[in-house]
RNA sequence: GGCCCGGUAGCUCAGUUGGUUAGAGCGCUGGCCUGUCACGCCAGAGGUCGAGGGUUCGAGCCCCUUCCGGGUCGCCA
């Protein structure tokens, strides 16, 4: 039977009670963890989210009505408990606890809510499905370990709130019932009640408002903001997720990168006790690509891509030429003591650049006396000693080889050197490499729409000296962009905005917009543009990926109190659900499927 | 939408070439134990082997379909 808490007021938390309070009396409140016995002793795990502390019941000198008590408590039950904090024995210390000198004798018990056996234990260290730990996420949520993950997001928002406004930014909540903007990412569309067959669409980002307050004057402006993607999700993708998101008035890249690493700075040392070196490296985004085949590369360790375009250049083997005649180019990585991989491992990394689109990949085995490779046949040893002194290659090396479009090259080979990373198990994940990547290219092609889009968005600033190149090689401008990146993840991006109408014009032109288009799309941020827009940009991050780099989470859901599972739907609540047609048909929508009961 | 991995007791998992009554540890229930701390000891309960179909004398195991979860490519300005 439960009882009333009435008359008892809890005095610290469980995680607090410590040696200097020896001798008080105390009244904690938490669940019940362990339940150990011995004869006519009970020791009580009683936990909460500071921690977990002992309290014992000697039944020889308890209460009669407490003893009955606590023969019925069981794992999960919440419980007041009144007693008086006593130290161990020295023998009974137990250094594994950080309350573990000390102890609650109790002279006092209720029992304040009952609980049925959980379906998976509250502990850290055991290993629970997903699919069970996200129905039961508020059990989940008990475990210390994940709750830890939890509490790591609050402090890093409250120093984020904290050091931007020390810094002068203002926080300003923008809408989320809002335009959807047809280019970048699906929508999540809301239907209008008071307008049928109107939508607003959830935010993907603040972008547009945020520069909106740029015109409006409020100089700096920061919001941690809810955002929403109706794309497919991966370990570290969510379709609602949050930004850090912020925006400055009469700065350039310089002041916006400096900002953002003193707050990165700022939030390890809080955090970790780690001093993150500030600078960060820049690396323009053609050096990365080059370099590591990705504009998030991961510097910890180098095996970088090498260009062997013009050795091989003029042979018979006709997938090079063919690459080369292509407009594309030979590239190469030395996995660095791979030579003895089994041919079983070759081929699964031969799959690997399969999945980004390579066709295959060619091999060279440095050997003590020459080279075992595929392609033999097609290169002399002179031209194969040149590949391989390209490469640095010693003896025991594997040189994976691909050649294909250039993107393509890049996309196998980077995460071709990612997995070969992961299986020799030589990333550190204590050690924090930042850079910034930077001078993207303003505009890419898309081959399915057949015209230069955007890559950032249609408001980023080109570089002032690619101003001129703009309309006659659009191909080759590069942006006012940046993005922060860590251990190869985007932390968080931004740009410097376009602020002149004739800039923006061209922008729109080299777009194939018309001025109609772009109108109708962005007409509010071109109007208020019209009337005296200062210079300005920003940057957005990830507050998701950030705190996963910082506890060490494998998955975003570790680091979101309430996640959605693959397919987008929410296994606590069982979201989206089918409404009420009478709900529908307010909103005038009509579905096939409405009315079909769940099964 | 494609590809890969998984689903066996409440949990984590084992289950041989297809062969009698499907196992272990933890948890749970009951009992014993006066300093446990992953307490220990004894006993017990607990299974639609994700679901449906097929092959077979016989299916947890083989085949097909399907559901659920994870990873990933596409997608994510």
């Amino acid at each position: 039977m439960s009882e009333l808490m009435q008359g008892l007021k809890r005095s610290c938390m469980c995680g607090e009670v410590n040696e200097n309070m020896i001798g008080n009396e105390v009244t904690l409140m938490g669940w019940v963890g362990r339940r150990r016995v011995l004869s006519h002793l009970t020791f009580l795990l009683l936990r909460d989210r500071t921690g977990i502390v002992q309290a014992v019941i000697d039944e020889s000198g308890a209460e009669s009505d407490i003893v009955e008590k606590e023969k019925s408590i069981r794992s999960e039950y919440v419980v007041a408990v009144r007693g008086i904090v006593q130290a161990r024995d020295e023998e009974n210390i137990n250094p594994a606890m950080k309350t573990g000198k000390v102890e609650i004798s109790v002279t006092e018990l209720r029992i304040l809510s009952e609980a049925d056996t959980i379906p998976f234990p509250i502990e850290e260290s055991v290993n629970v499905n997903t699919e069970l730990r996200l129905k039961y996420r508020y059990l989940d949520l008990r475990r210390p370990n994940v709750a830890s993950n939890i509490i790591t997001r609050h402090k890093v928002s409250q120093i984020v709130r904290q050091f931007l406004t020390e810094e002068g930014f203002l926080e300003i909540e923008t809408p989320m019932l809002t335009k959807s903007t047809p280019e970048g990412a699906r929508d999540y569309l809301v239907p209008s009640r008071v307008h049928p067959g109107n939508f607003y669409a959830l935010p993907q980002s603040p972008q547009l408002f945020k520069q909106l307050l740029m015109v409006s004057g409020f100089d700096k402006y920061f919001q941690i903001a809810k955002c929403f993607r109706d794309e497919d999700l991966r370990a570290d993708r969510q379709p609602e997720f949050t930004q850090i998101d912020m925006e400055l008035s009469f700065i350039d890249v310089d002041d916006v990168i400096d900002v953002n690493e003193r707050l990165i700075k700022k939030i390890f040392k809080e955090i970790k006790n780690i001093d993150i070196q500030t600078p960060f490296i820049r690396m323009p985004y053609k050096e990365a690509m080059e370099r590591f085949g990705s504009d998030k590369p991961d510097v910890r360790f180098s095996m970088e891509l090498k260009n062997i375009t013009e050795i091989v250049k003029g042979s018979d083997f006709k997938v090079f030429q063919d690459a080369i005649d292509g407009g594309g180019s030979v590239r190469a990585i030395n996995a660095k003591g791979c030579g003895s991989f089994p041919r079983k491992k070759i081929d699964a990394l031969v799959d690997v650049a399969k999945t980004y689109g390579a066709k295959g990949l060619a091999w060279i085995n440095v050997l003590d006396n020459g080279v075992k490779t595929t392609i033999s046949k097609f290169f002399d040893d002179e031209k194969l000693n040149e590949i391989v002194k390209a490469l640095d290659g010693e003896s025991g090396d594997l040189i994976l080889i691909c050649a294909d479009k250039d993107t393509i090259v890049f996309d196998a080979l980077g995460a071709l050197r990612l997995d070969i990373a992961k299986k020799l198990e030589i990333l550190d994940n204590n050690d924090f490499k930042f850079l910034w990547v930077t001078e993207f290219p303003l505009f890419e092609y898309s081959e399915e729409e057949n015209r230069f889009v955007a890559k950032h968005h249609p408001f980023t600033s080109p570089m002032d000296e690619d101003i001129d190149i703009l309309e006659s090689n659009p191909g080759e401008a590069r942006a006012k962009a940046y993005d922060m990146v860590l251990n190869g993840c985007e932390l968080g991006g931004g740009s410097i905005r376009i602020y002149r109408r004739d800039v923006q014009k061209i922008m729109f032109k080299a777009l194939g917009f018309s001025e109609e288009e772009a109108q109708k799309r962005f007409g509010f941020l071109l109007d208020a543009f019209k009337f005296g827009a200062p210079p300005h940009g920003g940057l957005a991050f990830g507050l998701d990926r950030i705190i996963m780099l910082l506890t060490g989470a494998e998955s975003i859901r570790d680091v979101i109190a309430f996640p959605k599972v693959k397919d987008a739907s929410c296994l606590l609540t069982e979201a989206p659900n089918i409404v009420d047609k009478t709900q529908l048909d307010e909103l005038a929508i009509d579905i096939k499927n409405v009315g079909k009961e769940e099964n």
